[in-house]
DNA sequence: GCCGTTTTCGGCCCGACTGTTTTCAGTCG
């Protein structure tokens, strides 16, 4: 089975233990056990082999037995007798809103419900409402939220949540009432994708605030409104919570939810070795009661908390960018003064893989090179797709050399455009050759490589040895290994890959990797690439731009090089025009 | 189920909100 595969097993491992009733923190040992799983950074057969699982955090004797039938077999009998002993309405049922395992497992129990049609007959006909613990309003929370589940239960991607973030940032920003604005949860830490948005206000007049949040014009329904928390919720099922904080307890509620929640316990650990108790509302003395009241009424145990920095300050850590907050080895870093510089968007000097009218993109060599030198580019790659491609408009040889004549051309002119490199999206075909032999490819400034078709029905081995196949083959130019697993965000899983080996492919060909900032692609992967960093494998961050609106993808695209941990060093195009000159050249054979 | 510069056993982050209750369990982030 897949490490991926892995994760998402023992992950619902411990939802299903959470509907028997378990321990919850063998619940979250599961669960912190699948995002280990997730993220590692070395290969699972290497350390399986070198018996050093059991070395990994949150991965203990258990884990290591269970994870290892699973790699090996496939198979996992604790699994299959969980699994068979909870009907799936009841797993389905954890998507309604405010009603959890505890509750689930009250009336699978007490009525014998065991699917989202019983649950909801047994409502209508007041047999829920009867229950103890349960009354009318339980049954018509429950109602509501099967009728919105799909709804709520959607994720959005952080491209998309991005255009509706800003403009209430701003629009916040603007109040008179409002003192400081962010926004925080998983948008903030530049998550692929994103399941609501949260935004933190200081203010000493919240009311105003609170309507004028409620009030806007893409609002469909207010799901809550309190005296500091509104939610609402968009066309789209997007929804926003905003809370107002007095302005001395900024940093902790934006520090809180910002998240993610596995950073926040490091950093309550963290604080309690220290005496100290950190929540939203502050930092506390340890075993301090609170007098009376609100936890904002509180004395804080520290003044001069102003900035996230300083907060991390009190915990002797450096600043950890929302970005690197996932609770892995962050604190670690931040402790040790290791943390990286990332990479902004200021840093990038131009891009590459780039579509034009000749494929499938909008817009001419010209459109491209001139808006790329509008958003400040000094050269843009050109990579239009290969004839295999045919459903794309893909380009045969002659019309490829035409455009490689063309783009000479327009070098030549001067004016207000970006240079041009003359590239070309060359299919991996099913057996891993490439679409163009190297005596078409040689006359390139370099070509994207990357798998459109027969991504099915490949076995993890046959679809890794034709990539690495691909990843070998002499082509006289530079090679960059495009979106290398397929995937779509929230459509379709990538193809079954192993990435590791790509990864130590490329980096004994010379071959760079492509971080795909097409929001729907984000690929390859935040969390491979410190892998791909250590072996030396560049990052090249490319906006596979369908038209000149596209090429503002690569704003996505530095924020997962940002999550991934990358510094500007790291990134190949944040290199100047005239050094990427002399790799390419440096590249032909 | 995991983990150890208080611990190999006994902890495991913290607070608000909701709906149900006369003091709290469950859910959520």
């Amino acid at each position: 089975m897949e490490v991926r595969e892995i994760a998402d097993r023992l992950e619902e491992i411990g939802t299903l233990l959470e509907l028997t009733g378990e321990n919850p923190f063998k619940v979250r040992a599961y669960q912190s056990g699948a995002r280990a799983l997730e993220s590692l950074e070395e290969d699972l057969d290497v350390l399986i082999e070198e018996d050093r699982l059991g070395e990994v955090k949150g991965i203990g004797k258990a884990l290591t037995e269970k994870i290892i039938s699973l790699r090996q077999t496939g198979k996992l009998e604790f699994y299959d007798k969980l699994r068979k002993s909870i009907p799936d309405g009841l797993v389905e049922m954890l998507e309604i809103p405010g009603f959890g395992p505890k509750k689930i497992r009250k009336v699978h129990e007490e009525l014998g419900i065991e699917t989202m049609e019983e649950l909801k007959a047994a409502c209508e006909s007041g047999r829920i409402a009867e229950l103890p613990g349960f009354g009318k309003k339980s049954a018509e929370n429950i109602l509501s939220g099967i009728a919105n589940r799909i709804a709520y239960g959607k994720r959005h991607l952080w491209w998309d949540v991005r255009s509706v973030a800003l403009p209430i940032l701003e629009g916040l920003r603007e109040l008179e009432a409002v003192d400081r604005a962010e926004v925080a949860g998983s948008f903030r830490r530049s998550m692929e994708t994103v399941g609501d948005l949260d935004f933190i206000v200081a203010s000493s007049k919240p009311e105003p605030v609170m309507k004028w949040f409620t009030g806007q014009s893409n609002v469909v329904e207010v799901t809550a409104r309190g005296e500091t928390k509104s939610s609402v919720r968009f066309e789209g099922g997007l929804q926003a919570d905003l809370r107002v904080v007095p302005d001395d307890r900024f940093v902790f509620a934006l520090h809180h939810f910002t998240g993610s929640k596995d950073h926040n316990v490091k950093m309550r650990q963290r604080a309690l070795a220290r005496g100290l108790s950190l929540s939203e509302w502050g930092i506390f003395n340890k075993g301090e009661e609170p007098e009376s009241g609100k936890a904002y009424d509180r004395p804080l145990a520290r003044k001069g908390i102003k900035e996230e920095a300083d907060l991390f300050k009190v915990l002797e850590l450096d600043f950890i960018a929302p970005e690197m907050r996932e609770g892995l080895d962050e604190l670690e870093l931040a402790e040790e003064g290791q943390l990286p510089r990332l990479v902004q968007f200021e840093d990038l000097q131009g891009t590459f893989h780039n579509h034009t009218k000749a494929s499938d993109g909008h817009n001419t060599l010209e459109d491209m090179a001139r808006a790329a030198a509008g958003m400040g580019l000094a050269y843009i790659g050109i990579a239009d797709h290969s004839k295999a491609s045919f459903q794309a408009n893909g380009l045969d040889a002659d019309r490829l050399l035409e455009q490689v004549e063309r783009i000479a051309e327009i070098n030549s002119q001067d004016g207000d455009k970006a240079r041009l490199f003359a590239g070309c999206e060359v299919d991996i075909l099913k057996d891993g050759t490439l679409d163009f032999g190297r005596e078409v490819t040689s006359k390139l400034d370099y070509c994207v490589i990357s798998v459109h078709a027969s991504m099915s029905g490949l076995s993890e081995e046959e679809m890794t040895s034709r990539m690495i196949r691909a990843i070998e083959a002499d082509t006289g130019c530079l090679k960059i290994l495009g979106h290398p697993t397929g995937r779509l965000l929230l459509r379709r899983e990538g193809y079954a890959v192993n990435i590791r080996k790509l990864i130590e492919a490329a980096a004994a060909n010379g071959v760079l990797i492509e971080l795909n900032a097409n929001p729907w692609r984000m690929d390859m992967d935040w969390r491979h690439w410190r892998q791909a960093a250590e072996a030396g494998v560049p990052c090249v961050i490319t906006p596979d731009a369908h038209s000149v609106e596209n090429l503002e993808y690569l704003r996505c695209g530095v924020q997962a090089a940002r999550k991934a941990g990358l510094t500007a060093e790291q990134v190949f195009n944040t290199l100047s025009l005239d050094r990427i000159t002399e790799y390419l050249n440096n590249a032909k054979s």
